[in-house]
DNA sequence: TTCATGATTGAC
DNA sequence: TCAATCATGAAA
């Protein structure tokens, strides 16, 4: 289950890989229709999932940042070398690993249902809002509130947001 | 072909 | 707080 998010605008977002226009082979997918799976490799030894969120030519995603595990636990925590459950997703690249979502799934259609997949669940209105993360150098755009998650939610990445805590 | 850097993570 | 580690993209 999906629990955190953050959102990457465009070609105005001077925090998102399409800034000013790019294109480039590592972002195509970006540019494609909504439901499109954007999968780039960071650092040299993570990998993160986007969910595209545009129209075609239309660059705009939703970086799925950390989830809640509720199948597969033992194939996760293999993937992943480590035994609490809330170790297993929560963070990108974290949530990668477990999956084992790599560049091979870049491109892949998320409404389909081949390989990999998204489906809607019950959602509600318990989210904190606060400004991404790691995206400093990105000026005004930084202090944007783009990051999205469930309240409360221990599987919620580091730093957590302003009002993650319930109460 | 070279060079700088990052939508991160984990250890200290 | 900081190093690991390399795909990616811009410059040369």
């Amino acid at each position: 289950m999906i629990v955190e998010t953050e959102a990457y605008l465009g070609v105005e977002d001077r925090a998102a890989h399409t800034f000013g226009g790019r294109r480039t082979p590592r972002n195509e997918s970006m540019y494609r229709d909504g439901g499109t799976a954007y999968v780039y490799a960071i650092y040299g030894l993570h990998f993160c999932l986007n969910v595209v969120a545009g129209a075609p030519d239309h660059p705009v995603a939703a970086l799925v940042r950390a989830l809640r595990p509720v199948e597969g636990l033992e194939l996760m925590r293999a993937h992943r070398g480590v035994q609490r459950d809330t170790d297993l997703c929560s963070g990108p690249g974290k949530l990668c690993a477990a999956f084992g979502i790599d560049r091979a799934l870049d491109g892949v259609d998320l409404v389909a249902g081949d390989s990999l997949w998204v489906e809607t669940g019950p959602g509600g209105p318990d989210v904190a809002v606060g400004p991404r993360v790691g995206v400093d150098y990105a000026g005004e755009w930084a202090a944007r509130p783009l990051r999205f998650a469930v309240r409360g939610d221990p599987n919620v990445s580091r730093p957590r947001p302003p009002g993650w805590a319930p109460g």
